[in-house]
DNA sequence: ATAGGGTTAG
């Protein structure tokens, strides 16, 4: 056991020895009892206390130093980086120069970071100034940290200010409480300025930096060459990597993440390849910077050797990479493959909750989604904003209101509210729940809309049926200058679709390749097919379909299709049915429609072919079906089902509808459905379609007057479209049937979609 | 000094 006394001094000269608070308190009460207040002892312990990251303790100690020596500064300024107080950190650098103090490799990296998460790129630059200036631009920790805020700021699109520190400060409620943020900003500024000219002015140094870089820099601007264009950022940390003297695995990492997240895969990827010549190994920091890239190429082969190379390399039990794997297969629809990953991963963070929630949503399994958001909560992971953005898109397609409500009151709770993600998505849960007017407040209430707040609510109204509200809010979004992507022209043809307006989608649809040079994709031929369609324009549509110059699959022909049934137009359906089955041939719901159609022809013998056809394919029908929600829970029917616990008193209640809707003069629509079973039969089974249980247990479950929402997963069949206007007059209730498409609003023995079916 | 997750879509 060695006396205190060497104890300490072996101490002062080991720092990093020291791994606890205890252990660095004790040091600190040895330094006071032995040295006093000797400030080179305390810096040591500053810089313990710094690598400790305590900076309340650290504080206590500095403000007793009188002029402290560079160590004490460095190890401040590091503590406020860390603790996000950038402003103090930036400052404290100001203050250390002004005291004569000469900062030094150890300080730059922190007060770059400072700079880069305050999105601050003049006063990044002045850095670098200075940096160049102290012939520090050599450092490999300072290249390192330049390259990574030259790749941050270009991410962020060179939005960057002050303006945007307000931001910065959100995480940071005891400096903004104090109200200090603002000044130090204002002290920041005016100093940074002093160095800006104080710096840049110093041509000598620039020379010596042009001349090293003559290659890649052209002219001799210095740094100018750092921020010309919007592609220059990325440039710039491109030519400080080529220039630096030694390069570890971060300076690797840091350049290939830059490209990456900038949108240059392939910089990305090649940089990656060429790692290998300078004895570097790819390592999760890598790897997690790789896998999005295939995510976003949808390249599950090359996801897949990339978590192979994990596996090997042990990396696959790490956080960053296991949420990165999640992310690429969920996104090359490999959701399963998700899901095993996750449950294999040692822990769980919340990002990898996101996830995989995100994951599942993302590829309609909204209840598997549900889950893993429940069991986050259970498992005291607090929901981020990304986690409302990614789970409230099951709420909307499943329509579950309640859910989607309490979501929406944790998301005020958490004063995520004013996000725009999340604004959008609320926006459009609560339209795809039927709550259009809610939706509307909703949108209305925030302070700025961008592309898919827009989209989100013309889409909306577009389910609705409303198609002036709509159109109206396209042309308020272009006047407002936000110019409409693809997906905003989607959602407007989409309105004009479910109204009727021929003449306005055209309208729409050469303004958006002629004007604006999107070039129609397969959502907006749908629309403008499936408009024709229902306008019973069927010739026009097939020759639009066929001179699409992307092919057309088979859910495009679809909608052809069921218009050729309402119209009994049989010579055409044959001709769509095998368009279909060309590109589609295992088309399931084209067999139904092309079979229902030779029944409503008498064709028995086409219709016994397509059914012998279909058993030997072994196609099984995608079940149908209908929910409701009552009372805050969810119900769900399939056709013909008598598990519910109400089910007599369903069936009870749709016998005595059906006598009423008869004597009024419904006539089931048996002979164009169905064919091998008898006529008594086939009405019951009609009648049991999976839209009307819901209804009629809607009926029975709420009080009179109440309206009744129904949601069905596939297009609400015509029978029961006819049926539903009859129910809706003899239960004088207002119900709302959302298909797979759009709203049906059925009052008074109408539909608001006036049989625009 | 470096890394991962989000909203709209006939």
């Amino acid at each position: 056991m060695s006396s205190p006394k060497t104890l300490l001094s072996t101490l002062l000269r080991n720092p990093t020895t020291i791994r606890t608070k205890s252990q660095a308190k004790q040091l600190h009460a040895h330094i006071l009892t032995t040295k006093g207040t000797c400030s080179t002892h305390l810096s040591v312990l500053l810089s313990v206390y710094s690598n400790l990251n305590l900076l309340h303790e650290l504080l206590l100690v500095f403000n007793t130093i009188h002029s402290p020596p560079a160590l004490a500064w460095k190890s401040l300024i590091k503590c406020y980086t860390f603790h996000g107080f950038f402003h103090k950190s930036l400052a404290s650098f100001i203050e250390m120069r002004a005291a004569g103090e000469h900062p030094d490799r150890h300080v730059f990296p922190s007060v770059l970071k400072s700079c880069t998460l305050m999105m601050d790129l003049k006063l990044g630059e002045s850095l670098h100034a200075c940096i160049i200036r102290l012939g520090m631009d050599f450092d490999l920790y300072t290249g390192n940290a330049l390259m990574n805020m030259y790749s941050k700021f270009q991410s962020l699109g060179e939005s960057g200010t002050l303006s945007g520190a307000p931001k910065v400060l959100d995480g940071m409620p005891e400096e903004r409480g104090k109200g200090e943020g603002e000044n130090v900003v204002v002290t920041v500024r005016e100093l940074s300025g002093r160095i800006v000219t104080g710096e840049l002015v110093d041509q000598g140094r620039m020379l010596c930096f042009d001349e090293k870089s003559k290659r890649q820099m052209g002219g001799g601007e210095g740094l100018n060459n750092y921020k010309n264009n919007s592609n220059s950022n990325q440039s710039s940390v491109r030519k400080i990597f080529d220039m630096m003297p030694k390069k570890d695995l971060v300076s690797w990492n840091t350049v290939i993440a830059g490209n990456a997240q900038n949108g240059m895969y392939e910089d990305a990827l090649t940089i990656v390849r060429e790692m290998g010549n300078d004895n570097m190994k790819p390592d999760s920091f890598t790897l997690s910077s790789v896998l999005p890239i295939f995510a976003e190429y949808v390249d599950v082969i090359k996801g897949k050797e990339i978590h192979g190379y994990a596996i090997r390399h042990g990396l696959d039990a790490d956080l960053f990479v296991g949420s990165s794997l999640i992310d690429m297969y969920a996104k090359c629809t490999c959701v399963e493959d998700s899901c095993r990953l996750f449950n294999l991963l040692p822990w769980h963070d919340g990002i990898s909750w996101n996830s995989i929630i995100a994951g599942c949503v993302q590829n309609g399994l909204f209840d598997e989604g549900l889950r893993f958001f429940r069991q986050m909560l259970k498992a005291k992971i607090k929901p981020m904003h990304v986690s409302f953005s990614s789970i409230m898109p099951a709420c909307a397609h499943l329509t579950t209101l309640h859910l989607g409500k309490q979501l929406h009151g944790y998301i005020i709770r958490c004063g995520f509210d004013d996000n725009v993600f999340i604004a959008s998505s609320l926006v459009d849960m609560y339209a795809k729940c039927g709550n259009i007017r809610i939706a509307r407040w909703i949108f209305d209430k925030m302070e700025l809309h961008d592309m898919v707040s827009w989209t989100a609510m013309i889409m909306g109204y577009a389910l609705h049926g409303h198609a002036h509200d709509a159109i109206s809010l396209f042309e308020q979004m272009e006047m407002e200058g936000v110019k409409p992507n693809d997906v905003a022209f989607v959602a407007v043809l989409t309105a004009c679709s479910h109204a009727g307006l021929v003449d306005e989608a055209w309208k729409y649809f050469n303004s958006m390749t002629e004007d604006f040079g999107i070039a129609p994709g397969l959502e907006h031929y749908a629309a403008v097919a499936d408009l024709l369609s229902r306008a019973g324009r069927l010739d026009e549509a097939f020759k639009f379909i066929s001179d699409m110059h992307i092919g057309p699959t088979g859910s495009v022909w679809s909608t052809l299709l069921s218009a050729c049934r309402v119209q009994k137009n049989v010579e055409l359906a044959e001709k769509v049915a095998e368009r279909i089955f060309r590109v589609d041939p295992e088309n399931m719901g084209a067999y139904i429609l092309l079979s229902n159609i030779y029944s409503a022809a008498r064709r028995w013998k086409d219709v016994e072919k397509l059914r012998i056809f279909m058993r030997n394919k072994g196609m099984k029908k995608k079940p149908a079906c209908s929910w409701i929600e009552v009372k805050n829970k969810v119900h769900a029917f399939v056709s013909g089902d008598k598990s519910h616990p109400y089910y007599d008193r369903i069936n009870e209640a749709l016998e005595v509808l059906l006598e009423q809707m008869e004597r009024e003069g419904y006539v089931p629509n048996t002979k164009e459905v169905l064919h091998d079973v008898e006529e008594e039969q086939k009405k019951n089974l009609l009648c049991r379609h999976s839209e009307r249980l819901a209804i009629a247990f809607g009926i029975i479950s709420t009080p009179a007057g109440t309206t009744i929402r129904v949601t069905k997963n596939i297009r609400v069949c015509m029978d029961c479209h006819t049926a539903t206007k009859f129910i809706s007059k003899i239960v004088g209730r207002e119900i709302i049937v959302r298909d797979n498409s759009r709203f049906h609003h059925f009052k008074d023995g109408k539909c608001s979609c006036g049989d625009y079916w």
